[in-house]
DNA sequence: TTCATTTCTTAACCCGGGTTAAGTGTTTAG
DNA sequence: CTAAACACTTAACCCGGGTTAAGAAATGAA
């Protein structure tokens, strides 16, 4: 982007603060916005048949947050978007998305770009998902996202490794053990 | 489309037939092409750390076949595809597919909204594999899917639903014995 | 400082799915 | 037609993670 580009884009959005706990989105509301996380971390949940939280991914400085699908059909969302710290988010509504899109020749080449990382990155995550124990996938977390460890509760790595926390520190306390 | 272009882009293909259990790619090669599956159905799996193969997804009539990732990074592809029966393949090189997207105005658009279907897809399917229970998935799948169990074995079924084939043998007769 | 909440750990018991092994059908190829 | 290859099932044993319950440790609020 130019300079100039960049500041008309920046111009669609707006600033919104929101408190740890507090939520971006939740299951049921529809998704009208995106939101670039400024500052901050959240976790993207959906709750399962008994009704246990599952953490999807967590969002950090610097992504994207949204619920995809009713972003783009309209219907209410499945995901719930909660920070883990206070933070900042410039949100831009649908409509100014689309009219800066017609105004930035660049952004749709950009989005799509983005788009396909992202396809790209769930495949990976499917496919790590398919191929790695809970062991492998903890111990692949710890040497890809160190940083993780600082910031989020074990209990919701847990979830995100798919696993109950109980049985998280028992493998923790397992590895340690073990040498 | 309109007629005119349909036929453009149609003239970037060439046809390729492929007989049952053969690959249109396996990992280690490079991915230089997409290919629309005219007809036939074939398996996109990886192979875990202990060697066993793990089937992330059956492809069908109306699909399109590759490795993403080996497509656009040019890296070696991590996924092996293998037709399940004789099938027949409309292929196009990464070159002739640039070509047309230059040619016809509407494709970039289609191929971005391809795009992103497909992203929301597998991001359906992370949920899916986070929330449901083996025997969740199957039954999910007889309900949404019937068609497949036509068509592919179940040890290939048993690997999508990430379990051994024993123990969908198992659970299916704990499910008929059940009622 | 003190009480309450949240986070983490430990332990006992249970169950689903992995593993190994064997056996029965069912295709396919020569 | 026959042997080999493939597909499916059953059973015994084991193990990782779920469940329940309790308590310890850390964090936060009044």
């Amino acid at each position: 982007f130019t300079e100039e580009e960049f500041a008309l884009f920046l111009s669609y959005f707006t600033v919104k603060t929101i408190t740890k706990k507090d939520y971006y989105l939740r299951a049921g509301e529809c998704c009208h916005s995106k939101a670039y996380l400024n500052k901050g971390c959240a976790r993207n949940f959906v709750l399962d048949e008994q009704g246990h939280e599952r953490i999807l991914f967590f969002a950090f400085d610097d992504w994207w947050l949204g619920d995809f699908d009713s972003y783009y059909s309209g219907k209410p969302a499945t995901n719930y978007i909660q920070m883990l710290e206070d933070s900042e988010l410039l949100v831009i509504s649908k409509e100014n998305f689309q009219k800066a899109e017609q105004e930035i020749s660049k952004l749709k080449q950009w989005y799509s770009f983005k788009m396909l990382r992202s396809a790209s990155a769930a495949r990976n995550r499917i496919e790590e998902m398919k191929t790695l124990s809970a062991e492998e996938r903890y111990l692949k977390l710890i040497e890809n996202q160190p940083h993780i460890f600082q910031r989020i509760p074990l209990q919701h790595i847990a979830s995100y490794l798919n696993i109950e926390p109980q049985s998280l520190s028992r493998m923790r306390n397992r590895l340690t053990s073990k040498h």
